[in-house]
DNA sequence: ATTACATTTATACAGGCAGTATAATGGAAA
DNA sequence: TTTCCATTATACTGCCTGTATAAATGTAAT
């Protein structure tokens, strides 16, 4: 059953939060749930498989939830991106993610450890594209390194802030902090030309970016032809088929011509062509929206 | 034999860079350096007291080479806190330790995890004090968040500097872009007067810091004492005794009063006690040494 | 040279860990 | 009822740190 597995999960993330990853053995989990082992086994190859579950399902709200904050907003505006923030440092302090990341990131399995190496790399990825809607394509040659000193100010400044528990600032106060630091930063950069890592380098530190895309895209155009066959049988109306039809074109390209779709327009067109043009048949949509997620999927990294 | 004991230390530490702390196995450690178990537990209690082992000696000689630089040198020389800096990295560049204090940090030993936290502070307290010597007093109230955000910066742009390995920029460009940073955030949050953290928490932080003081500076004292009434026996010549005696007064002032004493200004001192003044009985002289180091260790929190 | 002491070795052991293997048990669908 | 699958209990492998101990070796003093 699913939600014994859920309740595995969740009994093994207390667990961690209390005595930390490594401290915490199966039996303990074993007892706090009451499984067997047996069963553990039959839910988790591993004890990190076992992490790697509980970070997903995390991880998985965090970007949707973040990606949501963007609908309607201007991508350029320093205030979305401070919310975003937020999300984050409130999501990660009552799950203790990034505490248990940190111990994770250096045990003995390698698997592990190369999944946690891999979260890091597409948090630096998700902050260098954010500065990059914010700051603009002109400061784009300082933006790796802005991000990865943001994310270092963050983490540091966090970490001590947090220890300084009974007098400690907002969370939300030491995001400013840093975002004014990383302004100013940028434009100090930008104007002593001074760099020391290229934004190119982040694609070749994320394995698997963009290999397999190719025949994905591909998949994705067989789909989007068919559904548009569809979409012309079922909408008689010139008038309703020209406009689904560009709403199908626009997605496509979206996905296929931008470095970093924008989720949230494709699920909302997406929604819509499924309410308002509800007579074309549907198999040709579900494929459709299946490729997309695919396609979505392969850019984010499947985590 | 000591020796063998150091044998063992420097064949642990090269496994340990080559597999990690944790999967280093006593009994690889036994293996690599040809001693037997028995002698392995006689010369270390445990696996995490021979990591500090190795921590120490190098930590040891890397603070007075850090030291040494300053002699002569204008404190608020940028400079000069460039090249210690240099120091510290070429040190760990070659030792690797940062990388396994990183491991260690969050191994299962609690000792060990306390010794690296300890070991994390003093190193931000060493930047901060560095920072107040360079910007001085008027910003104080701002640099112990700068030393934080400094660390933070210099250890993540280094972590991913050095990931890109082939085309990565020298580790003196890292510091100076991080310097040049850091220049002008102290004088942003001075302007704006923005503070996360107030500098007298890094005290509080610090364990022991000042509490057994008080003693071991009653000790100086009678050894201050002891010393001069030597001196003065000694030293006939009026001209010379007065001159030696100002020179143990400052000693004895600049580490009983300083929150900092200047190291390499006493033991330049000392040298001169020695070398200049032999005819004070040697005992006096040792025992004033001795108590000396006892403080400054002490201020140094005897990692 | 012999005695006395400290160091070292070899080896067995305790207790804990992750993960495997397997036979017995339970419940649900066919 | 039988078949099938998830689950359980339990024993096991092989690894780890750290302890215990008796025998061997070296070393310094008598």
């Amino acid at each position: 059953m699913n939600s014994r597995r859920q309740n595995v999960i969740d009994t093994a993330h207390k667990l961690f939060i209390e005595k930390g990853y490594q401290a915490t053995s199966i039996q303990d989990i074993l007892d706090g749930s009451g499984i067997s082992k047996g069963t553990f086994y039959n839910y988790f190859p591993s004890k990190g498989e076992l992490f790697i579950a509980i970070f997903r399902s995390y991880h998985k709200k965090l970007r949707q939830a973040r990606e949501e904050l963007l609908i309607g907003q201007d991508l350029a505006d320093i205030e979305i991106f401070i919310k975003q923030l937020e999300l984050h440092m409130m999501v990660n302090k009552q799950s203790k993610l990034l505490i248990l990341i940190e111990e994770v990131r250096v045990s003995n399995d390698d698997e592990l450890k190369q999944f946690i190496n891999r979260i890091q790399l597409l948090s630096i990825r998700w902050v260098y594209s954010r500065f990059l809607d914010i700051f603009g394509e002109t400061k784009k040659p300082y933006l790796l390194d802005s991000a990865i000193l943001f994310l270092g100010m963050m983490t540091h400044l966090n970490h001590f802030n947090y220890k300084a528990k009974t007098i400690s600032s907002p969370e939300i106060k030491v995001i400013r902090y840093c975002m004014n630091r990383i302004v100013h930063i940028v434009n100090e950069v930008a104007e002593s030309g001074e760099q020391i890592l290229d934004p190119e380098l982040i694609d070749t530190w994320i394995p698997n970016f963009r290999c397999n895309l190719h025949t994905s895209h591909n998949d994705l155009l067989q789909s989007t032809l068919a559904l548009k066959k569809a979409t012309n049988k079922a909408l008689p109306c010139s008038e309703d088929r020209t406009k689904a039809i560009e709403l199908i074109d626009f997605i496509h390209e979206e996905i296929t011509q931008s470095s970093k779709p924008r989720q949230f327009l494709i699920e909302s067109l997406l929604n819509t062509l499924k309410t308002q043009y509800a007579t074309i048949a549907q198999q040709y949509v579900e494929n459709f929206e299946e490729n997309i997620n695919f396609c979505l999927n392969q850019l984010e990294n499947e985590i």
